[in-house]
DNA sequence: ATTGAGTATTCAATATAATTGAGTTAATTC
DNA sequence: GAATTAACTCAATTATATTGAATACTCAAT
């Protein structure tokens, strides 16, 4: 608010980073692309669409893709992305641990890693990940030379404006500006989001989401977070903490309770625990689920209603194309909830022609903010917009 | 979906009109700014700053207001907006009624107008309406140059993606595209939008929301609407349905119910007719509140709680700077509202270092949305967003 | 009163990147 | 085989931003 940020004006090289940006987009949209085509697509002349092609082709980019029979005149030329031309690595930094990934343009995971920690301080923590990162450059083959940059995925809420107030729950980072401390650390450009965000990203890049460029995504991690992509683009809200959904509250038969309360992932460990059961792990709730536990019914049965229901206030709100279900749950879990959500028939999401299923089952396991974290890397160079300043 | 929208690419010519925007929002931010002092705050080189206000002097959108002495060094020449340079015309299209206004740059109500009609299919819509747009630039003593464009307001929901699908409330309206229809009608370019997001634009560009960039309308129109502005622009959706708050569940006594069952403008005229009162127009909701009729009192003891959990749902999943309250609703009540909302303490809006109050009171009246109509304009012009190709 | 530092501004030259228009190539259709 | 259509290239032009040098004005220190 008071720290008004700098818009950035826009300028000749300013626009080429952002048409650079259109062109890539089209092409991982459609896969593959001839110039003319993406030129009618993006209001550019065909000859500005060359000079950028040629650009990329040159720093390795994208490459010539045969060319488009079938049609009249001289068949198209297209290109597609180099997958392995560029990489971006992510860290996801919690109390007990500290993992890494790296990806390449095209989502594809070249390494992951983690490694328990019982203190997460940045004495500890900045040194890890730096020695992470070079030994993961180290096993894909590849050099600094390729990596665009790193995202980092940590507990927030982290002051967007510079008016951080709330404590964080890692110990010994209140004080640090973490894009600062993590930039210096692995010496490249960093990104911080929260998990809720970066798994979203993930989503975007690499899995369910891809065709997507407007959904939510509803995060099962610690709690219940909501990441929502806007056209591209992770929306944060004015002060950086929007998608807090596990607070809202929920209609229960026990009257309102918050979301998080009756359907996250804790939820269902508690009440497993309550009942003597193991139920710390993902391992420990996927056998509670194959086995048709009694108890993992009775979670089933409170938590899909208030799943439901914020499956409509997302949908009213929002009116997203789909909304993604992820995180450290198991998959066949996901997959059933996506399947069995009650969904309201008074939604404006609720349409005959609707092309896209309302809820989607995403990618499942602990790694996925994580590898979210190298995709908002990836997201800024394939679909940048301007207002960014990328 | 199917129908992709054109990204626009950058170019020169778009960087100017962007550049031109930025330093426009600027001005108007500020109230009256100099040249250095915009380049800093965007980023722009003095010069090119300089170029642009040239620019924006010869056309009569910016004036020289003085200098600004005490601090050291050259006194910075200021510049402020020139309001009366340019004006924008509204419409509002209702089954009942079609309204006028047409405000200036700086939002200020130029003309306004209520024609009655007892058919509002297009062969009679759009007839009156270019006459009232001639009487209002006649009254105003206005050209046509100095006109930017027109904004109209109909009842949604309509296709922004060309599938509409669902029918209009307005008959004979279904066939017709009515940004062509209109713009056709008038002779100017047109932007559609609905109740909600064309009131909260009003609020932004003369309202209560003159410094603010992100932040939601609660709208009382027939039903309840929800507008979202996000960084200055408003936040439609993937299909252009956003903000349809007015159907969620809310917890009531008597179980969850719809919140505009429970708290919009016609739950109150419908309790107050059940009571033999009359409650159909806004005066007769101003005489009910005025003289605190225990009808009143009980509708404000159910809406209440149910606005102030739409408030939390709000808050927690967007992050707003502030929730407005605004729309057909008269100005004592919306402000009763404003004040007595009871608001969650466990939402991320509620911290200590907040600077404007979570929510306000905004333009009462029937007129808003129709004022809204014209701010879209106005609002285009002055923070100008280069996605949108404008 | 004089000097120096700090800020705003202008002028001229330069740089970047997009557009335009004419011409070329290669396929399909008639 | 000619006409048509579509993709593409080349060279020239254009729009706009940046850069660097020079100038103007004011406050503060000497």
């Amino acid at each position: 608010m008071s720290v008004r940020p700098i818009t950035p004006g826009s300028n000749a090289e300013r626009s080429r980073v952002y048409n650079r940006g259109l062109v890539l987009e089209h092409i991982r949209q459609e896969g593959v692309a001839g110039r003319a085509e993406i030129a009618r697509a993006s209001g550019l002349s065909t000859q500005a669409v060359s000079n950028i092609i040629a650009e990329l082709v040159k720093d390795g980019w994208v490459y010539e893709a045969g060319r488009r029979a079938g049609q009249r005149g001289l068949p198209a030329v297209t290109y597609a992305i180099q997958g392995k031309a560029a990489i971006a690595f992510g860290v996801e930094i919690r109390p007990g641990a500290l993992l890494g990934a790296l990806i390449d343009l095209e989502g594809r995971l070249l390494f992951s890693d983690r490694r328990a920690v019982t203190d997460a301080a940045p004495g500890t923590i900045l040194p890890l990940a730096k020695d992470m990162l070079d030994r993961a450059l180290d096993q894909a083959g590849k050099g600094r030379g390729s990596l665009m940059g790193a995202g980092a995925v940590m507990p927030g809420p982290f002051g967007q404006t510079g008016l951080s107030g709330q404590a964080t729950d890692l110990p010994g980072w209140d004080a640090v500006d973490p894009v600062q401390a993590l930039s210096e650390a692995l010496d490249v450009p960093v990104t911080v989001e929260n998990d809720a965000n970066a798994a979203a990203m993930a989503e975007r890049v690499s899995g369910v989401a891809q065709g997507l460029s407007t959904y939510a995504y509803l995060y099962f991690g610690t709690g219940l977070g909501l990441g929502v992509v806007v056209d591209g683009e992770i929306y944060r809200g004015a002060f950086g903490n929007a998608g807090e959904i596990g607070h809202i509250p929920v209609p229960t038969p026990q009257g309102a309770a918050a979301l998080e309360d009756v359907a996250s992932r804790i939820a269902l460990g508690r009440i497993l625990a309550q009942g003597g059961r193991p139920g710390d792990t993902v391992e420990d709730l996927a056998r509670a689920h194959q086995d048709r536990d009694p108890i993992y019914q009775d979670w089933l049965d409170q938590a899909r209603p208030a799943l439901g229901h914020a499956v409509h206030v997302i949908e009213n709100l929002f009116d997203p194309e789909s909304i993604v279900l992820g995180g450290a749950m198991p998959a066949p879990i996901l997959a059933e909830l996506a399947e069995t959500l009650p969904l309201p028939q008074s939604s404006i999401a609720h349409r005959a022609d609707r092309m896209i299923p309302r809820v989607l089952p995403g990618t499942a396991g602990r790694m996925t903010a994580t590898i979210g974290a190298a995709a908002l890397v990836v997201n800024t160079h394939l679909s940048p917009r301007l207002s960014l300043g990328a």
